[in-house]
DNA sequence: ACTATTTATGCAACTGTTTGCATAAATAGT
DNA sequence: ACTATTTATGCAAACAGTTGCATAAATAGT
């Protein structure tokens, strides 16, 4: 219930083989939801049968024909259908928190926040490195380029808030060894 | 690679039956990690062949025995090797921002992020009561509880951040309907 | 020329998770 | 007394997702 939707709202950005939508994964949507090319073969053939879909198959001589999946007026119509019900509240599968909360061995905790807290930094340099080359001028948005707008500030939100965690956990840990 | 950890961070706390466990899932655990009873029981099936928990059966004529689970050395030893590996990124699988990136019906987006700030603010309201009461000299805490401290701090941080961030979908949602 | 990577698709097997169903005693509410 | 809920366990089927494998042409690098 759930990826269908992700590839309905990346085809609806532009259409795109089951090849580069794993790319077009990989690269931005995968930052909320991540998919193998294995899947989206998968998916996208059920999404045809459904008529969310609609495929122009070129042949290719001897190997698998490649295909670019356009979205059909009954996927835009499943897109909105789903946008307008309530969206079930993300339960973030956190091993980390698990880890965490058991506290097994401290200093291990202790190495891998550093890690995680280097990820971050990385992860929201890049995040503010695409607002500023795509979106100078945030208050002139509208439609599609404010939605993408909004999820950017949201991941920027959210490995800024991943990094403050990550220092009040270091703090923490070093205060409790003193 | 974690249903099992996370149970077995339950059971380092304090022996439960499946159903205990269920419960305390619902409760706190399942904040940052949701699991049904089925699953519980299934997995727990599996952990006691693995030798990582034991339990004391307890028979009742004619009903299913009554199981508490215990955990074993082997289970705390497994505990601790997996707390040392380093921990997977959380791909947190968000139907909202992927709502959110389409923008199909910004009035129904309007709407479900009102939704989702007054969740957040109901749950940020709950961990606080939690902090408060639970938690009153953090900085004397030491071992599990500093880590279950430092959880539940992951949660707030979490929470304020989702409002924050609901706050900005909404100015720019409002901003760009003038 | 040879080699490695990228483009491009997909099946099969396995593992994990959810949903629906079933059972049945104990307890609490009316 | 009757009814509803809670306690307590579990199977089976369906669905979702991951991992491993396979194929093969085009392109880029040495």
């Amino acid at each position: 219930m759930a990826i269908e939707h992700a590839i309905l709202v990346a085809l609806s950005e532009r259409s795109a083989s089951g090849y580069d939508l794993a790319r077009r994964f990989d690269a931005s949507i995968g930052h909320f939801w991540r998919a193998t090319h294995q899947q989206i073969y998968k998916v996208l053939a059920r999404m045809d049968e459904n008529g969310w879909v609609e495929t122009d198959a070129v042949k290719r001589n001897g190997r698998l024909d490649k295909k670019t999946y356009v979205i059909t007026p009954a996927g835009r119509n499943e897109l909105l259908r789903w946008t307008r019900e309530p969206s079930a509240s993300d339960v973030t599968r956190s091993d980390f928190t698990v880890k965490l909360r058991g506290f097994a061995d401290a200093s291990a905790i202790k190495s891998d926040t550093m890690r995680r807290r280097a990820e971050h930094v990385a992860t929201l340099a890049a995040y503010e490195e695409s607002e500023q080359r795509f979106y100078p001028n945030p208050t002139e948005l509208t439609g599609a380029d404010l939605g993408s707008y909004l999820a950017l500030r949201g991941g920027i939100h959210y490995e800024r808030n991943g990094i403050a965690w990550c220092d009040e956990i270091l703090t923490g840990i070093n205060g409790a060894e003193n």
